[in-house]
DNA sequence: AAAATAATTGCAACCGGTTGCAAAAGACTT
DNA sequence: AAGTCTTTTGCAACCGGTTGCAATTATTTT
């Protein structure tokens, strides 16, 4: 039923060629024909088909935005970042959504099918193995919060774990606390693990803080909760740096329900600064991560990619802050 | 570089028809040939190009994923259901974020540049004329979460809202409050109006019950709180219908931040049970909305569609329940 | 074993566009 | 007004597939 360019070139009585330079921006064609054509189209109610198109330029304009944290409430936000800024720049995301048995084979075969122009990986716990998977596919692709490295495979955006997590132990140092805790999300996850690593080595100057270390199941509210009830019922540090806010917000959950206060009895330290951080009713000290940015220099890197493919990988490395609210023993002077 | 058809057809010595035939299931290939093309393309690493494919047989097997609640923690979930449930059917979204500068024309044109072979509009606050817009441009359109009418003009699968202020209303009446407010949100929305249409009706029952109704900016978190705040500094009511979660959760800061407990002081129910209103620190009494069948029946209401796009509109209602949780005084026996 | 029937294969046209090239049309010189 | 240089236009081939049709091959029937 839609119109194609040879109903318009038959409406404006000139050939399809003529048609389809009109559409295509800096191709040469007269006003005169300009105008006729975009009459006898509008008569019509044509628009071209992009995908017909792309079969000769070799461009689709279709991203695939792929990402494995549909369980995570700062990813909404990633989203909506992300879909804004693409369709701003006239692409269309193509959104994947791995779940634990989409293997990077299978995701890679779909996104050829489709021909992406690009890969934008949105993710702070998928292995490299899926990025390097599209990279070697012959795909540009920008891997948003992940493991920025010094020798990176493909470009990644995102924060210096480890350094927050240097961040995070001075704070608390800083407090005054003696008595420490690590509540990390799943131990297998790189951003675990450079945090902890982060976390220790600024310790490691202050022989005389009490430091542990444990590890919660998932970057979730009922994790976060769990694994501080186990804590509570044995001999709790007196602050935690937790694995993520959502996490974090878990942990005070589990706090309130042991009738403790925080800070009064315990300390909360999270990371993300997501949106619920900053209610009234939870208020959560935190590290934010510049979401903003990093989605933002994503895409402009994707936007480098589709103009020169060949483009050395990068690392994008933004800073955190810390936001100061009411899950902190207030700072010591 | 990626390898076509012909490239397949050559290697394996065959016509170029029966490496096309090979892939597309219950045309006529013998298994000797199959195998040799597989073999064929295997050693290429060849898979086929979705695009070329459907200028031919007229199906992308794109779907468009319309919203613009990006910003309501439950539609994570609704995105994470909606992209699962379409990739297990061999179908990929195109996500498409409506800011408020979006009009539907522009939408419709950006579909139909590639060719969706339908639309799912999925939001409960965008006015019908977005889904009309997408069905008048020829597209099979279901929509998610809208407003079931008894004569639809696209296939609606939701909740009934009227009755769903109903529900709200006796249960408060059940647990005796004698002052009852409905605090709803964006005035303009429908789905508010329908709630607080059938929450007047059903309290018109109980003349003795007294009754009053404010509207908060919009369905989040700081509208909530604000609107909450206002009423708490003039004589607020005993309980509250919150117009969704996220904005009672607003309401329930908004109580704590003035030292009033819930429910001693003032209780709240809110509509939509998200995952945060189970958490032990919100512990939020609320109607589920059944986000799960929604989808599913929108799902299968577009694979329908795809078989037969004259099928007839249809509104799908789903039955909400009752969750109990800590915000409304105990039943009165 | 020949005839009848069924399954498989290749040819060629087509899907809706783009684009290099040569012919046609305009603009500019002199 | 004829000749030269640009710009505009249409032709035709191509992008990576699909599919109706006729020709070929395999299978079944008698």
């Amino acid at each position: 039923m839609p119109k194609t360019l040879k109903d318009v070139a038959i409406r404006a009585g000139v050939s399809r060629s003529a048609v389809s330079r009109t559409f295509t921006d800096g191709a040469s064609v007269s006003d005169k024909m300009r105008r006729r054509v975009l009459k006898a189209a509008a008569e019509l109610g044509y628009s071209p088909n992009a995908l017909a198109s792309s079969l000769t330029t070799g461009r689709t304009k279709l991203i695939g935005l792929v990402s494995n944290n549909f369980h995570n409430p700062i990813f909404l936000e990633v989203f909506d970042r992300f879909t804004r800024a693409l369709q701003e720049k006239d692409l269309r995301p193509l959104l994947v959504n791995l779940t634990d048995e989409t293997d990077p084979a299978s995701s890679v075969r779909m996104l050829r099918q489709y021909s992406v122009d690009g890969v934008i990986v949105a993710s702070s716990t998928l292995p490299p193995g899926f990025s390097k998977a599209f990279r070697d596919a012959g795909m540009p692709v920008v891997h948003a919060f992940g493991r920025p490295t010094s020798s990176p495979e493909v470009h990644v955006v995102g924060i210096d774990n480890i350094e927050s997590g240097r961040m995070a132990a001075r704070t608390l140092i800083a407090r005054g606390y003696g008595d420490i805790g690590f509540l990390g999300g799943p131990e297998t996850a790189t951003s675990t693990q450079d945090r902890l690593h982060g976390f220790l080595a600024e310790l490691a100057n202050c022989p005389a803080i009490r430091v542990r270390h444990s590890f919660a199941e998932a970057y979730s509210f009922e994790a976060g909760r769990r694994e501080m009830l186990r804590l509570l019922a044995d001999d709790p540090a007196q602050a935690y740096f937790g694995g993520d806010d959502v996490l974090s917000i878990g942990a005070l959950s589990a706090i309130g329900e042991r009738n403790l206060t925080v800070p009064g009895d315990i300390g909360i330290i999270g990371l993300n600064d997501m949106e619920m951080a900053a209610w009234q009713n939870i208020n959560l000290t935190t590290i934010r991560q510049p979401i903003r940015h990093i989605v933002a220099s994503s895409i402009e890197l994707m936007a480098e990619m589709l103009k020169d493919p060949d483009r050395l990988p990068e690392s994008r490395i933004f800073a955190c802050e810390i936001v100061e609210r009411g899950t902190l023993r207030p700072l010591k002077v």
